[in-house]
DNA sequence: CCAATAATGCAATACCATTGCATTGGTTAA
DNA sequence: TTAACCAATGCAATGGTATTGCATTATTGG
């Protein structure tokens, strides 16, 4: 167990310290993405600022990333394995749910192609769906 | 001029008073979405609370629309004359340009249906396309 | 014109992201 | 083994934005 984490981290040239690894095993455990303060609440020993560095770290190199859902807080979720750092950037679909207020990443459903106006090129895409999610529609 | 934007007010129900068609008149004037704190300095004289609680009128009475461009900052753009309140959910792509930091609003390019898993109820979708726009690409 | 209601402006609060700095901890080289 | 270095951590502080309470001002309806 706490083997695959380090090595999850060490492929990913983070060096695996007793904070990072609380961290990563908590992001493990999800299955919604989360954000700052659910991880400091899931956490007892760990500082707010911590955290949020081991995040920022973890973004950058590529473990996690970062969802912006609309509600104005990032939420974050580890990245699939293979994703590199410059483009791990969300090409899947986020699904926001209004009733449970969790986010979920979709990773097999790509977003389509979108037409766009004449000289708008593209270059990263960010499809938040909003509606009620298999737990609560039950 | 100032009649039409007052007569835009009164058929959304809301009371045209100085402030507010101020608002609505500097609205009317962009071609992309803009934050509070631009209305902030596109007016002289107005106090920020205000505008706050304006914009909120606005988008409660389905005059506006809010985006989260995923800057974490909203941005406010006039809704298409013929959206109602609680049909007016952003069902068309909004753009963001990484170079000159605007945001538009594409409403004549829809976002194709995506197919969920099942269980999940989509009732609202927010795309966000980032990368160059018309003007930063020359 | 007056009373009731809505809108405004000021002040204050709360929350979150972010940075500076001092301390800790672990690794390497002498 | 110890000294020195670098990365990581934790505390304190800052800054920006959203949000609310309350008193004042403007607007509307009778």
């Amino acid at each position: 167990m706490k083997l695959q984490v380090e090595q999850r981290l060490a492929s990913k040239k983070i060096n695996p310290t007793a904070m990072r690894i609380l961290v990563l095993e908590l992001l493990l455990q999800q299955n919604s993405a989360i954000s700052m303060s659910d991880i400091e609440k899931g956490l007892e020993t760990a500082d707010r600022i911590t955290i949020y560095r081991t995040l920022k770290t973890f973004e950058q190199n590529g473990l996690i990333h970062c969802i912006e859902d609309g509600t104005g807080i990032p939420k974050y979720a580890l990245c699939v394995e293979d994703c590199t750092t410059h483009e791990h950037h969300d090409m899947h679909v986020h699904f926001y749910c209004n009733s449970c207020k969790e986010t979920f990443c979709l990773p097999d459903h790509r977003i389509p192609d979108i037409s766009l106006p004449a000289g708008f090129s593209p270059a990263e895409l960010n499809l938040i769906v909003k509606g009620t999610c298999e737990k609560c529609t039950q």
